[in-house]
RNA sequence: GCCAGAGUGGCGGAACUGGUAGACGCGCUGGAUUCAAAAUCCAGUAUUCGCAAGGAUGUGCGGGUUCGAUUCCCGCCUCUGGUACCA
C-alpha cells in the first residue's frame, strides 16, 4: 500500500468510518484539484494522435442554461474523455458566441452596457458548466466580442473584399489579378462569379474615374456592398433577417415589415455553390442535415433563352428548367425591379404599371402560404423566338428579381403559377405536352409526349430537353444554365453589438479599406442604444467616432452573429496568437473537427457560412482542409412538460373560472370554451406526472404571481368551488403537455437545482439515459431516481454500508470476468456509435450482477472505474483514488475487452416451429448441426408439435437458432 | 405542395449484419424489513382466452419477398423537422 492511501485510511478512520457517498463533497473537491493541476490542458503533442472535438459554442442569453442546453455538452464531453482514454490528444474547448441582438435589446431597455450584460451572463453560464464536470481546456477560450478576436474576424473580412472568384481555376485570387487582367484585356474572357456581366475594353477601364473602377471591381468582391432589398421593420428601426420574420411581421414585438432598399454589404457565398454541394459527399453527416443544406443550396439544370423585343431593339433572357415547353410559353414575366421595365412600359401602360408598383412595394414582406396573382401587363411584347409571334411581357410578384435571370417564360400548360396567373388574367394557354396515361401526375412532372411543338412533336420530355437545347445553342437562342437557389448572404446589420467593418468612405462616396495592421478597429463605448432615426445603427449618431474627419466616414453597420462564429473553431487551436488568426503549426496538427456536436437549427446558417469562411481561407493557403467539420452529430432537444390551468371564456358570477382539467371531457367543452393558462411549474404538485394538480399552497403561489386572478373561482373535478380564502383541500388538475422548456411556459429545469439534489454524475448520466442523443424526449423528473439508485449501488461495490472500504486483492469468479469483459466491449463500441443509452444499460446490468455474486476483486472492480470515468468523472475519480492511484482515472488507459473471457461453452438455442418459438435448449458451444437438430426434435415441447405432421424443411444456423417449419 | 426523418408496453426506450420483440430504467401491483414512514430489498408487470398447464394476437395500416421481417420491397396513414411563389 503506498502512502497516499495510507493517509486516506487514517483521515477515514479518524472519521469515525462513514466514507458515505456525498456527492457536492466529492465534487468540490475534485473540481477544485483538475483546476491546479490543468488535467484537461493540451498542447500539440506530436507524438499523439490527433483528436478535435467541438461543441457549438453558445450565446451567452440573460436565461443561464436549462438542461436541454447541455445534453450535446455532455455527449460530447464523454467521447473525449473516453477519446483521450484511448490515447488521443483531444481538443475540446469551449467559448462563447457574444455578439448579438439580445444583449443590445436588453441595452436598449435597461441601459446595462451589452458589454458588461453579457460579460456577467458569461460568467454565469461559466459557473453552470463547471458544475457539470466538462474536461474543456479553458485556456483555450474565446469570445468573439474580444478586439483580439474579432481583429481576425475583420482581417478575414478583408481578404474576402481583396478577392474575387475565379471559375476556371476555381478559387478566389486577389482583386490585383483582376485589375491588370482589366488593364490588358478589360472585360474579356473574364470568368468569374459576379452580380452583372458589364463588358468594357481595357482603354475603358484606364478611362473610368475612381469611383467608376471602385463600382466595377464590386461587382467581383466577394465580400461587397450592393443595393438590395431588406426587410425594414419602422417598429423597431432596423433590418431584420428572414428568420426574424414571420407572417409578414417582426417575431419580436409582431411589427409590420416592409421591404425597403438600402446599400448593404454582402458575401458572395453563390460563388461556392457548387463546391458546398460536391463537399458534403465526403463528409459524415446525417442524411437530413445534408438534404436541408442541398434545399438550401438548391441546384437546378435548364435553359437561358433570348427573346428579342417587339419594339425595341433589345432583348430579354430568361432561365426555365423546361426549355422542352418552349412552344407552350405564350408570355414573358419579370421581376417588378427587373432592369429593363422601365425602358419597355408603353404610355398607356404606365398608370397601371405604376400603380402595380406601389402596391407590391408597400406589400409586407415574407407573406407565407399566400399565393399572389398580382401582376400587371407592361403593354410591351417580346418576340417568341421560335414561332415568330408577338407575346406579352408581364410583370408579377411571383417572379423573383435575384433568382435565375429575374425573368420567366410562362408556361401555363407546364407550370402551377403560371397556369394560375393565365387563368386568372385570362391569357393564352397552349397544350404541348401529351400526358394520356398519366392521369396522376402533376402537370409539372417530367413525363409525357411533346405535341403542338413542331420538330419535337413526339419526343419525351426527357429527349425533347435534348433536342431543343441543341437547337438554341446552333441557332444562338440560348444555352445550357445551372442555377441555385442559394442568395448572397447580406452581411450588413443596422446595430451596435457586432463586430464595426474596417472600411470608411470618402466625401464622393468612394470605399477605403483599413490597412490590416490597424486591426482591430474597435466598436467605441455608447450608453444610448437607440437606433439612429434614418435606419442607420446607432454607432452613426456617435459622430466623433463615425466621423473622424471631415472627409471620412467610417462604416456604421456592424457585422451579423455568423461572422464571428464563422471560424472561432479554428481560433481554439491558437486562441492567443496576435500575429496571425491561427498559425500554420497549430492547424497543420489540429487539422479540422473531426467531431462537431450542436443543434441542427444551425443547419443552414452557421454551418453554411463556416464551410464558405473555410473553404475561402482554403483557397488562401491557410488552412489544409476542404471541409471543417468531418463529423456532425445533431442533438435532440430536451422538452418539457407544459403545466396549464383550464381557464372558461364563460365568467362565472363575472369572475375568472378556472376547472379542474379532468372536467374538459366531463362537461364535453371544446378548445373554444376554455384557454390554458401556464402556471409555472414550481406551484403544480406531481410535476410531470399524470396527476399533476395545484392545491391550497399551490393556488394561494398562483394567484400571488397573476394578481389578475385575484378573484378567481377554482373547480375540482368533484364540482366543489374554491377561492383564494377558502381554498383549503382543493384539487385542481393542471392540463399536462409535452413542449419547449422555456422561459414563456414557465416550466425551465435549470441543472444547478438537479445538480445540488442528485450531483453532477447522476445529471450527466440521466441525459444521456433518456435515450438516443438525435431524439427530442421530454426531461422526466422520476426518471432520474432510476440513475441515482444506479450510482449508489455501483458506490456500495466500493463501500459497505458502514462507509467501510471493502475492495479486496482476491481472485474473482469466473463470471464477474465475463460480465466485465462483456460490458468493456459494449461500451466501446457504444461510445463510438455515440450510443450512450445503450452503455448505461450495459453499467446497470453488470453492477447489479456483481452485486448479486459479491464481487469484491479489485481486478474487477477496477477496470469498471474506468468504464464508468468518462460518464461519472467525480465519483470515479473519488474510487479510483482510494484504489491507490495517485494519478488521475481520466489520465488512465481505456481497457480494452479480451476475446477470451467472451466465448461461451455453450449456447441457448430458441428451437422454433414455423419461426415462432416453442422451447429452447442449451448445447455445448461445437455441438455439429446434425445433433443440434435430433436434440431439438427431441424436446418434448417440440415432439408435441411435431406428432401426426410431416416435417417439410429444417434451418439450422450453428450458434443462432432451429427453426423447423411443418 | 416539395424534401428529409420517425411511428415498438402506462412512459423513456432496447433489439448493431433478417434469427428468442419489449433489454435497461421509470411507473404500477404484491411481499419482506419497520411501531410507522422514508429508504432498501425480493417478486410480478405487452394484450387477450384460461383456475392452471397452455394457447392466440402483437412493433402505425394494407400487401409482398423469406424457413423466419421491428429490420428488406411496394402502396397508404400519422407525427416531427426543413422549405416555401426558386421558373
Amino acid at each position: 500500500m503506498n502512502p497516499f492511501v495510507l493517509t486516506i485510511f487514517a483521515l477515514h478512520s479518524g472519521q469515525n468510518n462513514n466514507m458515505k457517498l456525498d456527492y457536492s463533497a466529492i465534487e468540490a473537491k475534485w473540481k477544485r484539484q483538475w483546476a491546479e493541476t490543468d488535467l484537461y490542458k493540451v498542447t500539440e503533442d506530436k507524438a499523439l494522435p490527433k483528436f478535435y472535438v467541438l461543441d457549438m459554442f453558445p450565446y451567452p442569453s440573460g436565461a443561464g442554461l436549462h438542461v436541454g442546453h447541455p445534453l450535446g455538452y455532455v455527449a460530447s464531453d464523454i467521447y473525449s474523455r473516453h477519446k483521450r482514454m484511448c490515447g488521443f490528444n483531444v481538443l475540446h474547448p469551449m467559448g462563447y458566441d457574444a455578439f448579438g441582438l439580445p444583449a443590445e435589446q436588453y441595452a436598449l431597455d435597461t441601459g446595462v452596457h451589452p458589454a458588461k450584460s453579457t460579460s456577467d451572463n458569461i460568467t454565469r453560464y461559466r459557473a453552470q458548466l463547471d458544475n457539470i464536470g466538462f474536461s474543456y481546456d479553458w485556456s483555450r477560450q474565446v469570445r468573439t466580442d474580444d478586439p483580439s478576436y474579432y481583429r481576425w474576424t475583420q482581417w478575414i473580412f478583408l481578404n474576402l473584399y481583396h478577392h474575387y472568384y475565379d471559375k476556371i481555376q476555381d478559387k478566389a485570387l486577389p482583386i490585383s489579378a483582376l485589375i491588370t487582367h482589366f488593364e490588358t484585356a478589360g472585360s474579356k474572357d473574364l470568368h468569374t462569379a459576379s452580380t452583372s456581366h458589364p463588358e468594357f475594353s481595357a482603354n475603358d477601364w484606364k478611362s473610368m474615374t475612381a469611383i467608376e473602377q471602385s463600382n466595377v471591381l464590386m461587382n467581383y468582391r466577394l465580400a461587397y456592398r450592393k443595393s438590395g432589398f431588406v426587410n425594414w421593420c419602422e417598429a423597431l428601426g432596423t433590418v431584420l433577417a428572414n428568420d426574424e420574420v414571420k407572417d409578414g411581421v417582426s417575431e419580436r414585438g409582431g411589427h409590420p415589415v416592409v421591404q425597403k432598399e438600402m446599400m448593404q454589404w454582402a458575401l458572395r457565398v453563390t460563388a461556392y455553390a457548387e463546391r458546398l454541394l460536391n463537399g458534403m459527399e465526403n463528409i459524415d453527416w446525417s442524411d437530413s442535415l445534408k438534404s436541408i443544406q442541398r434545399n438550401w443550396i438548391g441546384r437546378s439544370e435548364g435553359a437561358l433563352i433570348n427573346f428579342s423585343l417587339a419594339n425595341i431593339d433589345s432583348g430579354v433572357t430568361v432561365y426555365t428548367t423546361r426549355p422542352d415547353t418552349l412552344y407552350g410559353s405564350t408570355f414573358l414575366v419579370l421581376a417588378k425591379d427587373h432592369e429593363l421595365v422601365n425602358d419597355i412600359l408603353s404610355a398607356d401602360q404606365k398608370d397601371s404599371v405604376r400603380a402595380y408598383l406601389d402596391r407590391s412595394h408597400n406589400k409586407v414582406a415574407d407573406t407565407r402560404g399566400d399565393k399572389n396573382l398580382d401582376g400587371v401587363w407592361t403593354g410591351a411584347y417580346a418576340i417568341h423566338p421560335l414561332t415568330n409571334k408577338k407575346i406579352q411581357i408581364w410583370l408579377a410578384d411571383y417572379v423573383l428579381s435575384d433568382y435565375g435571370t429575374g425573368a420567366i417564360m410562362a408556361v401555363p400548360c407546364g407550370d402551377e403559377r403560371d397556369l394560375a396567373f393565365a387563368q386568372h388574367h385570362q391569357l393564352e394557354i397552349i397544350e404541348v405536352i401529351d400526358r394520356t396515361g398519366l392521369e396522376n401526375s402533376s402537370i409539372e412532372d417530367k413525363q409525357g409526349i411533346l405535341i403542338n411543338s413542331s420538330f419535337l412533336d413526339g419526343l419525351t420530355v426527357e429527349k425533347a430537353i435534348q433536342s431543343i437545347l441543341a437547337y438554341l445553342e446552333e441557332n444562338h437562342l440560348g444555352q445550357k444554365q445551372i442555377a441555385y437557389k442559394l442568395r448572397d448572404a447580406n452581411f450588413s446589420r443596422q446595430r451596435y453589438w457586432g463586430e464595426p467593418f474596417p472600411i470608411y468612405y470618402d466625401a464622393a462616396g468612394l470605399v477605403h479599406e483599413m490597412p490590416y495592421a490597424s486591426l482591430p478597429h474597435e466598436l467605441p463605448d455608447l450608453d444610448d442604444f437607440k437606433p439612429s432615426p434614418d435606419g442607420r445603427s446607432p454607432l452613426a449618431r456617435l459622430d466623433s467616432w463615425a466621423r473622424p474627419a471631415a472627409d471620412k466616414f467610417l462604416e456604421t453597420d456592424t457585422m451579423p452573429g455568423y461572422a464571428g462564429s464563422s471560424w472561432y473553431f479554428l481560433r481554439y487551436m491558437d486562441p492567443t496568437n496576435a500575429d496571425e488568426f491561427v498559425s500554420r503549426k497549430a492547424v497543420d496538427y489540429w487539422q479540422d473537427v473531426d467531431l462537431y456536436v450542436g443543434g441542427v437549427e444551425h443547419a443552414v446558417g452557421h454551418l453554411m457560412y463556416s464551410r464558405f469562411w473555410h473553404k475561402f481561407l482554403y483557397d488562401l493557403g491557410y488552412v489544409p482542409t476542404q471541409e471543417p467539420f468531418k463529423k456532425l452529430v445533431n442533438q435532440g432537444m430536451i422538452q418539457g412538460v407544459v403545466e396549464s390551468l383550464i381557464l372558461l371564456k364563460e365568467r362565472h358570477d363575472g369572475k375568472a373560472h378556472f376547472i379542474s382539467a379532468e372536467l374538459i371531457k366531463a362537461k364535453g367543452l371544446s378548445p373554444n370554451d376554455y384557454s390554458a393558462i401556464p402556471v409555472h411549474i414550481d406551484f403544480v404538485s406531481a410535476y410531470g406526472q399524470p396527476n399533476s394538480h395545484i392545491t391550497e399552497e399551490g393556488i394561494k403561489s398562483f394567484i400571488q404571481w397573476r394578481n389578475e386572478y385575484a378573484e378567481a373561482i377554482f373547480e375540482s373535478a368533484d364540482g366543489k368551488l374554491y377561492t383564494l380564502t377558502n381554498a383549503s383541500g382543493a384539487f385542481i388538475e393542471t392540463l399536462s403537455e409535452v413542449g419547449k422548456m422555456s422561459k414563456r411556459y414557465h416550466n425551465v429545469v435549470n441543472p444547478d437545482d438537479v445538480i445540488a439534489r442528485y450531483g453532477a454524475d447522476c445529471f450527466r448520466m440521466y441525459e444521456m439515459f433518456l435515450g438516443p442523443i438525435e431524439q427530442s424526449k421530454p426531461w422526466d423528473t422520476m426518471g432520474i431516481e432510476g440513475i441515482n439508485k444506479f450510482l449508489r449501488k455501483f458506490w456500495s461495490l466500493y463501500f459497505n454500508e458502514e462507509g467501510e472500504w471493502i475492495v479486496t486483492d482476491l481472485e474473482p469468479i469466473e463470471s464477474s470476468y465475463k460480465i466485465l469483459h462483456a460490458t468493456i466491449k459494449k461500451t466501446n463500441e457504444d461510445i463510438e456509435r455515440f450510443s450512450f443509452n445503450t452503455a448505461i444499460s450495459q453499467f446497470m446490468i453488470c453492477v447489479n450482477e456483481l452485486r448479486k455474486t459479491g464481487e469484491q476483486s479489485s481486478k474487477i472492480l477496477a477496470p469498471l472505474v474506468q468504464l464508468i470515468a468518462p460518464f461519472a468523472p467525480f465519483i470515479t475519480e473519488e474510487i479510483w483514488q482510494y484504489l491507490g492511484h495517485d494519478v488521475s482515472v481520466h489520465k488512465s488507459t481505456f481497457p480494452m475487452h479480451e476475446d477470451k473471457w467472451l466465448v461461451n461453452t455453450s449456447i441457448t438455442y430458441p428451437v422454433c416451429i414455423n419461426g415462432k418459438k416453442r422451447s429452447e435448449i442449451t448445447l455445448p458451444v461445437d455441438t455439429p448441426k446434425e445433433e443440434i437438430e435430433s436434440s431439438a426434435k427431441a424436446l418434448p415441447e417440440i415432439m408435441k408439435w411435431l406428432e401426426g405432421q410431416s416435417i417439410k424443411k429444417t434451418i439450422v444456423i450453428p450458434g443462432k437458432m432451429v427453426n423447423i417449419v411443418l
